[in-house]
DNA sequence: TCTGGGGTCCTAGGACCC
DNA sequence: TCTGGGGTCCTAGGACCC
């Protein structure tokens, strides 16, 4: 039996990369792209990141630079991104009858008995995705989840590897001078919180990480640095998840708003906007929800206690896709939790308690009145949905997310690229 | 003046019960 | 008035990820 093969596929500096498939001019050149409301920076080009912009610094902390560098700034394109991302999952998927989406630009590879050159594989894989869909992907692999991501790191941090490194491929001596050279840090699973204690007792490399005694990580730490230490060992404690979309099990929507808001009337449009779009999530993932929780971030006028964040949780009598229901136990929570005096700068809505939609209908069972009701409620919510789905987003709402547009509220983007590939007006045209 | 949004998993502690 | 041990369930919060 051949020894697992796990691959960790993902595409580099992925927005960047989306931004330049439609600007080739931008090829080499600095780029980075914000985050939503242009928060801070969540994507830079090699050449940004040479320049010195830091990952997920504030915006107006380095507008001077980008400017007098001459960096290239985008808001966040979300429905490009998906898009594109979604042309490099299925792409992949034609390699592996195996495949966890991990994240929007991400998959893991079950390619175990796929071949017994596997960076030749590797190579193979990564020129196909740029010829295909013209994004570079890095691929690092390994017997293990966590192994094939440091792989990932080395791939893409080493040019000898050429994009593609197969951890599975080493000696365990190779293995070994390799691992004391990566900080402890760049592990899957090592955030700042841990680095700190591990370096308490000296531990700084992979290579000490891996060294640890099994049960003292889980004594001493915790149990999930029990399973990173198990998993660099070879031993694998995390399995592909190749659950769809449809398994969440809460579902956020959120916002930053572009300026601070004090009345109650436009964060009720913003929360009844923000259930709307939930509840699509929602009833696309075909779940119902048992609790809705509702939260706004105050801005405060005392420097110290700058931001306060304040929810409230209300358990639904029945769980429901329904968004009207959704909508008015939000308002039920939000007036819980509004105070006129405060500066509101964000809100939130959170479903949560899941239950699969087909479970329901056996609880309604026999109490017809009710079922009949809820069917009706349901053609209306598909009508809606489908409606939305074919005009584009929030053509059709329930009229409590405000009828004037633009809403002054909604998040800035300043930056924004179009919709190349999803929205008619906006292709973009090929000169001759 | 300006610091994103959407997730998962684990743990500690309180309430309650026997 | 003193006060054990064990179990479950729930919630809040921390840590981490991209």
């Amino acid at each position: 039996m051949s020894t697992r093969c796990i691959a960790l596929v993902d595409v580099n500096n992925f927005y960047v990369s989306c931004e330049r498939l439609f600007r080739p001019d931008l090829m080499n050149l600095p780029v980075i792209v914000l985050s939503n409301n242009d928060g801070c920076v969540v994507a830079r080009s090699e050449e940004a990141k040479v320049l010195g912009v830091p990952m997920g610094v504030p915006w107006f902390r380095v507008r001077e630079l980008v400017k007098n560098s001459g960096i290239t700034v985008f808001s966040s394109n979300y429905p490009l991104y998906a898009d594109l991302s979604h042309r490099v999952m299925s792409l992949l998927s034609t390699f592996s009858s195996s495949q966890e989406i991990y994240s929007i630009d991400e998959s893991f590879l079950d390619l175990t008995g796929m071949s017994s050159q596997m960076e030749q594989y590797g190579q193979v894989i990564r020129k196909r995705v740029d010829q295909w869909v013209g994004l570079p992907v890095s691929i690092g692999m390994g017997p293990t989840k966590t192994l094939a991501k440091l792989a990932n790191y080395l791939a893409k941090k080493r040019p000898v590897y050429r994009g593609v490194c197969d951890l599975g491929a080493m000696s365990s001596g190779q293995m070994e001078s390799i691992f004391a050279s990566i900080p402890v840090s760049e592990v899957w699973g090592i955030g700042r919180r841990t680095t700190e204690l591990l370096e308490r007792v000296h531990i700084r490399t992979v290579a000490h990480l891996r060294e640890l005694d099994t049960t003292v990580a889980r004594r001493r730490f915790s149990i999930v640095l029990e399973r990173v230490v198990k998993e660099l060992q070879g031993i694998s404690c995390l399995d592909l998840e190749q659950i769809l979309p449809a398994g969440r099990q809460q579902i956020i929507c959120s916002r930053s708003f572009s300026h601070p808001l004090t009345g109650l009337n436009e964060i009720k449009e913003a929360i009844a906007l923000y259930t709307e779009r939930a509840a699509e999530k929602l009833r696309l993932q075909c779940s119902l929800a048992g609790r809705i929780q509702v939260f706004i971030q105050a801005s405060l006028f005392k420097p110290e206690e700058r931001r306060h964040s304040y929810a409230v949780t209300l358990s639904l009598s029945l769980p429901t896709d329904d968004t009207a229901c959704l909508v008015r136990n939000a308002f039920l929570a939000l007036e819980k939790l509004y105070r006129p005096e405060s500066r509101y700068v964000k809100a939130g809505v959170m479903l949560m308690e899941l239950h699969s939609k087909s479970h329901r209908q056996s609880v309604l069972f026999g109490v017809s009145e009710e079922v009949q009701s809820a069917k009706r409620r349901d053609q209306l919510m598909n009508v809606m949905d489908g409606i939305n789905h074919r005009w584009g987003k929030h053509i059709l709402g329930l009229g409590w997310s405000g009828l004037a547009k633009p809403r002054p509220w909604v998040m800035k983007q300043d930056y924004k690229s179009p919709g190349y590939t999803t929205d008619w007006q906006q292709l973009p045209v090929v000169k001759a």
